[in-house]
DNA sequence: TAGAGATATACAGATATTAGAATATTCCCC
DNA sequence: GGGGAATATTCTAATATCTGTATATCTCTA
């Protein structure tokens, strides 16, 4: 560390923060990460019936935070467990609830 | 806590959780709050030329946050500073950088 | 009070997001 | 191979967001 940066977060590095933050920051996206993080991988019906969605937005929204790399997806048979790719989005999530940020 | 709840931050508040995540998750506005918390509170003047910004886009950026809780704005006298309101966000930005989120 | 610097607001065009409906694909089982 | 369930893709309309430009407001000082 050169002691002169002020920026921890460096400027290339925040474009893919700001991306990943905005994705989880939707309501619906943000729900699939909690019970995903609850209680581990799940079909996307098993999501869709917790939730409450349409097949299609359900399949969208995961499939957007797949594409982020926020979420894996593995195949078996004629299901699809989706769950959480990365300890650190958990980290943030937990982080989330430890500082209880929409408790304000 | 009834112990049947499995998500825990609750249906109701995931919408302000979402709200705020999704504010912070904008390039600029995630600078503008690595900028603040690394050094405090700053003008409008000195944040808009720290991150190179449009007075007009600083202005506004800057007063969608304090419209969500996350900035504050002190006038005195010409200026205005602002300063991160609240500890909680703080804290989920550390929480970010400790889990290094963009690094993956 | 006039002028100047600092900040805010209004508006418009471009772009992105979202939800829903329809359709397609994949996979298993018969 | 055919049927059916699970999932994905495509398209569209409504809505929201972003950026830039122009204009307005605020506050100090002369």
């Amino acid at each position: 560390m050169s002691g002169q940066e002020t920026v921890t977060i460096s400027v290339d590095t925040v474009q893919d923060a700001a991306r990943v933050l905005k994705c989880i920051g939707h309501p619906v996206r943000l729900r699939i990460i909690e019970l995903l993080d609850v209680g581990g991988e799940r079909t996307v019906t098993e999501i869709r019936e917790a939730i409450g969605l349409e097949q299609a937005a359900a399949s969208q929204h995961l499939n957007l935070m797949r594409d982020k790399g926020i979420l894996t997806a593995r195949r078996d048979g004629v299901n699809v467990y989706y769950d959480i790719s990365d300890e650190k989005v958990v980290r943030v999530i937990d982080c989330l609830r430890a500082c209880d940020i929409s408790n304000r």
